[in-house]
DNA sequence: CCAACGTCCTGCGTGC
DNA sequence: TGCACGCAGGACGTTG
């Protein structure tokens, strides 16, 4: 479900919520939710452990614990986290169950169960394999260029990439892509100096614009605290096919992609 | 090294 | 009504 900026709305939803408590008990309620060591002993790991800090890595959040391990997570495509009882937490579709400190529950909700947890000692570099944050000084134009003059596939699925860019999904790459201007069937050794700058310019100002509005909520997306995110309102093409465009009034075109939707306007974003 | 494709899951809407 | 199929905000392993 998440991309980056849905992936730091919870975030920071549960930080100001969890952070400082400590796990009481456990239980995981399916077998696919913890990866790489049993069910048994992820658990017995993180009970009586207090959640020092969450945090963000592309679209991974982290429990910092205070033994010297991280608890990661990713939210897969329909994973959510429900804390105190807020909506949601009686959902059929809940994977694990944690009681913290204070009376507080934690509650993973995952439909498809594509979601993940696991435990790593800090600083193994568990996701070092990740590209650059997209919104600190790591990106710019120059990386960008550089990452691009490798690769003979088409731009929007570049962007994609979590070892180039960490955090870009489905929706906002098709959104960066029409702010850019850019053909997301154009190859991403072919943008020009121009088009790099450009598309680094659109990345910040889409991703940051969607977090300031707490992400995208289409369909089931709610925050933590069940709150929808408002930048659906924003969308210029994810799911617009057949709608006129905004800019130009042509219809918006879904093309698959890596065997993903593509969406964009065949007139703002020519190729070429 | 790179690119393309299948796979892991469940549920919903659509059309026959 | 039943059923097959396409679709869904992701990532990874295998194959060529």
């Amino acid at each position: 479900m998440p991309e980056l900026p849905e992936v730091e709305t919870v975030v920071r939803q549960l930080r100001r919520k969890i952070v400082h408590r400590r796990v009481v008990s456990g239980r995981i309620l399916h077998k696919n939710v913890v990866e790489g060591i049993s069910s048994r002993k992820f658990l017995s790991s993180i009970k009586g452990k207090m959640i020092q800090a969450v945090t963000r890595r592309g679209k991974f959040i982290i429990f910092t614990l205070d033994n010297g391990r991280d608890w990661i997570s990713h939210l897969g495509m329909t994973g959510k986290y429900v804390v105190c009882g807020d909506h949601g937490g009686a959902s059929k579709h809940r994977r694990a169950y944690f009681s913290l400190s204070g009376g507080c529950e934690l509650i993973f909700v995952d439909m498809r169960v594509f979601g993940k947890m696991l435990l790593v000692d800090s600083g193994t570099g568990y996701l070092a394999h990740l590209g650059v944050e997209p919104l600190s000084d790591d990106l710019d134009a120059r990386y960008l260029r550089a990452a691009l003059a490798r690769r003979r596939i088409p731009i929007k699925t570049v962007l994609m990439d979590q070892k180039m860019v960490a955090g870009i999904g489905n929706i906002y790459a098709s959104e960066i892509l029409f702010d850019a201007r850019l053909s997301p069937r154009k190859q991403a050794h072919r943008l020009t100096r121009k088009e790099t700058v450009r598309l680094t310019e659109s990345i910040k100002r889409i991703l940051k614009q969607a977090v300031e509005l707490n992400g995208t909520t289409i369909s089931d997306f709610r925050g933590v605290d069940d709150k929808s995110g408002r930048f659906q309102e924003m969308l210029k093409v994810y799911g617009r096919r057949g709608e006129s465009c905004y800019a130009c009034g042509h219809p918006i075109r879904r093309i698959v992609q890596a065997q993903r939707s593509t969406f964009y306007c065949t007139h703002c974003q020519r190729a070429g």
